[in-house]
Parts: structure tokens; sequence; C-alpha cells
DNA sequence: TTATTATTTCGATTATACTAGAAGTATTTA
DNA sequence: TAAATACTTCTAGTATAATCGAAATAATAA
């Protein structure tokens, strides 16, 4: 995964009402639900949720499909783990030695 | 964690620059670097660097200690394991089951 | 003390994000 | 055909973020 992708999807995750419906989308599991559910569930006015639906599905975290007059909505459990899967590889794999920082040090001088 | 400060976290790190920054310091370790090789590794402007480590430091990413002259910045690993943590949580733990749908439509009704 | 190095604060510009009401489209049911 | 439901687009206000040069501070070294 890029660094922008990445940088991108975390940004999309960080914003509150998002990150609730991410979650209330994870809850929902697989088959997923229908906006007007979020919508009243969470009390999230309609155009605003279109609105953040929308990013979400800009980097791949939403997937939709349309049955009758409901727009279903799912969580793309895939890539919700390659974000987290990001972080966790920053944070295991430092590769930097500590006496690198006085050779670093000695560059810049 | 609670879901704010999540989305708190999850927006300091989705701008490129200091997610760029975060993976930096977790190359370099528990030791961490001086604020100064930051800035000269990622060609950084030295004000716009300062103004991301308040950001992350004010997540509790960022762990910081003077020794002189030098600021030594040092990413906080638990932190960061928290945050993904919390989005594998999310991932791994759907609850609603699947009639629920059917069920939240009814009671929209 | 003066100079140097390291980092921060200030200030200003520019851009992007969040929010939501009102109006629109599209599909379905009566 | 008319009415209802489901969702989107438009529009616009307000807020917050990103960027960085210049000046300031703070500590050390000469």
């Amino acid at each position: 995964m890029k660094l922008e992708d990445a940088a991108e999807t975390l940004a999309q995750l960080g914003n509150p009402t998002r990150l609730e419906v991410v979650r209330y989308l994870v809850k929902a599991g697989p088959s997923g639900v229908p906006v007007g559910s979020i919508q009243r569930q969470l009390k999230i006015p309609a155009s605003t949720l279109t609105h953040h639906l929308k990013h979400l599905k800009g980097v791949g975290l939403l997937m939709q499909k349309r049955e009758k007059t409901n727009l279903w909505c799912s969580i793309n459990f895939d890539r919700l783990h390659e974000v987290s899967d990001y972080l966790l590889e920053e944070c295991c794999s430092f590769s930097l030695r500590e006496s690198d920082n006085a050779k670093t040090e000695r560059d810049a001088a």
C-alpha cells in the first residue's frame, strides 16, 4: 500500500461521523444495510450522509449495490484490514540502527 | 478507546506529510531522532514540521525529550498499536445478524 | 560576549472539509 | 396518474487545515 493512499484512507476514517458509519457498517456485517437505515439509526441528515458515503466509497472502504429503491451499503473488510495492517507494519518494523542518528547528525554538519 | 479519540488520531495520521514523519520515526526506533534530522531527511520546512509535530504530540503519537539543543522525537508505539487495534476490532467483530436489517426496515416504517 | 545551531512562534495565504436545507431524480406502490 | 419512498445534487455558509517565510527564542560553543 502506497503512503499517499494510506494517508487518504486514514483521513477518511478520521472523521467522527464517518468512523461512526464505518463502525455501524462493520457491525452490520457483509450483507450491509440500506442508506436510509444508517441515516435513521445514527440520525445523520440525508445529504450529509450521502456526502460521507461518497468519501468512504472514494477510498474503497464502502461497497454499494442497489436493490429496488434501496441502496445497500457494506464495508470492504479487505480494505479496512489493509489500512490497519499498514499501521501495524509501520509499528513493528523499525530498521534504522541507534547509531545512525549520530551518523545523520554528522552528515548534516 | 473512544470513537472520538480514535477519529482524531486517525485524522492526524491521515496527512501525507505527518504519515511520512510517523513512518520515519517508526524506522528510527525507540531512541528516536532530533527534529532537525527529520527536517533534513524528509526535506520539510522547519516551521511546517513543528506544526505537524505539535499535532502528532497532541494525540499522543509523539514523545519528545530535550538533550542539549536537540529535541529528540520518538513514536509512542503503544498509541500507534491502539489505533490499529481499534480498526482491527471493528473489522472482526460484527454483531448484528443478517435478519436485523429486515427488522430495522420494519421499525422505520 | 558574539556567533552558531536548533527549534518555535507569528502572520498571512490558500485550500479543503463539514454541515445541512431545499430542490431534484428515480423508482415503486396505490 | 398521483403519491410516497429513497436517495442525490445543488448551494452556500462556516470552520478548520496546510503551507512556509521571516522573525524570535533558547541553548551552546567559540
